[in-house]
DNA sequence: ATGTCAATGTTAACGGCGTTAACTTCGAAA
DNA sequence: TTTCGAAGTTAACGCCGTTAACATTGACAT
């Protein structure tokens, strides 16, 4: 198990990690096989030991993301409905605001195409039931609206992915007034944007 | 200007038309010049008396992209402020449904970093002044809240953004449902998630 | 103790890529 | 007709992912 010339035994972790840093500092199009190799002072084959291929290395990477993400939705674990809902928004924004080239990865969709990576999938899907979670329990509580849970879902996970994403790509106010926005927009899905009191264009 | 060895005049916008075309079949990372080239009938060089490298034609693409996005929210042009609102979100989420690998680059935020292709940010934001039009006029006619109309551009903007880079993923049930949702989603934005009637944890 | 074998490395090589340098051809304007 | 810049050309560099063929190692059965 010692540091030989071969067999060091530790190739799989610790080109996962150097390719983390390396994805973390500069996107996942920084991330290549030789390269990285070459940091770990190894030959590129070597790594075909572990990974199947350049994607595959991406998709494990990508695995551990949504685990981070799925401990940090858990970690809110508020009592109060409405707190829980927005405590899980911020969360999943600060995440995405903390780690953005991972989250890219992640949700990037180009390069690691729906399906190919069934573990991905359900790491995906494991984040994704936390805030499911939250939301039906928030229903079932009668704080939310009774409808369709997968409604309910999709818009919540719709708006929090998609300021994520403007957020980490630059196109909303700086990061400095972010916490603020996230608070507010999550807010507004919550309590609505239609005008209740005096409205010449009622809702249905 | 006819069509000889040399200067055939036409190449900038043949190369974009065929790159569009490997884009909307492949993604941009299917995208190569020498391939471009070699469809052309020309030397890859050749290309860079068009686009100084490859980050740059696919900039356009993604200009053109943005260009296209704009025109389909302003055909929507509803009077009524809700119509109008709703309007914008389904046509939004269709263009992505439509061209979800041109979407994808456009928003990718990996391929093409903000900041360096100044008429890319300016298309981007072109296309963003039609939304934030749109919320304004219904904030102006009293229908959307008084509330800071950036916040709810914000939030509008995020949620149909959202929703897109989600379906087009496949995160989300099958497109065959997709514009009830986006539909439905839209709605809850505007109506609020919140249960009014029987209510134990009231909105502040 | 020894031999075997699967796991884990190695080097060499293929084809593809983006990009640059140096050169050539063409057409329009002086 | 000459000139000159725009728009092509070939050749080359260094990087990449990936595969094939071979080498080393340590653990385990004999």
């Amino acid at each position: 198990m010692a540091r030989t010339a071969y067999h060091h035994g530790d190739l799989s972790q610790q080109a996962h990690q150097q390719a983390l840093a390396t994805l973390r500092e500069q996107g996942d199009g920084a991330i290549s096989l030789r390269a990285l190799a070459r940091q770990l002072g190894v030959s590129a084959p070597a790594l075909y030991r572990h990974y199947a291929d350049r994607e595959s290395l991406l998709a494990e990477l990508a695995i551990s993301g949504f685990q981070a993400l799925r401990q940090r939705l858990l970690a809110v674990n508020q009592q109060d409905s409405r707190k829980a809902l927005i405590g899980i928004g911020l969360a999943y924004v600060a995440f995405a605001r903390d780690e953005p080239n991972l989250y890219r990865l992640m949700f990037g969709g180009r390069v690691l195409p729906r399906g190919a990576h069934p573990r991905l999938d359900q790491a995906g899907l494991a984040a994704f039931q936390v805030l499911e979670d939250t939301v039906a329990n928030g229903q079932q509580r009668g704080y939310l609206k009774a409808a369709p849970l997968p409604l309910l879902t999709a818009a919540a996970w719709s708006l929090v992915h998609g300021l994520s994403q403007l957020t980490i790509d630059g196109h909303l106010p700086g990061p400095d007034s972010e916490p603020e926005l996230a608070a507010g927009i999550t807010a507004l899905l919550l309590d609505g944007s239609v005008e209740r009191t005096t409205n010449k264009e009622p809702s249905p």
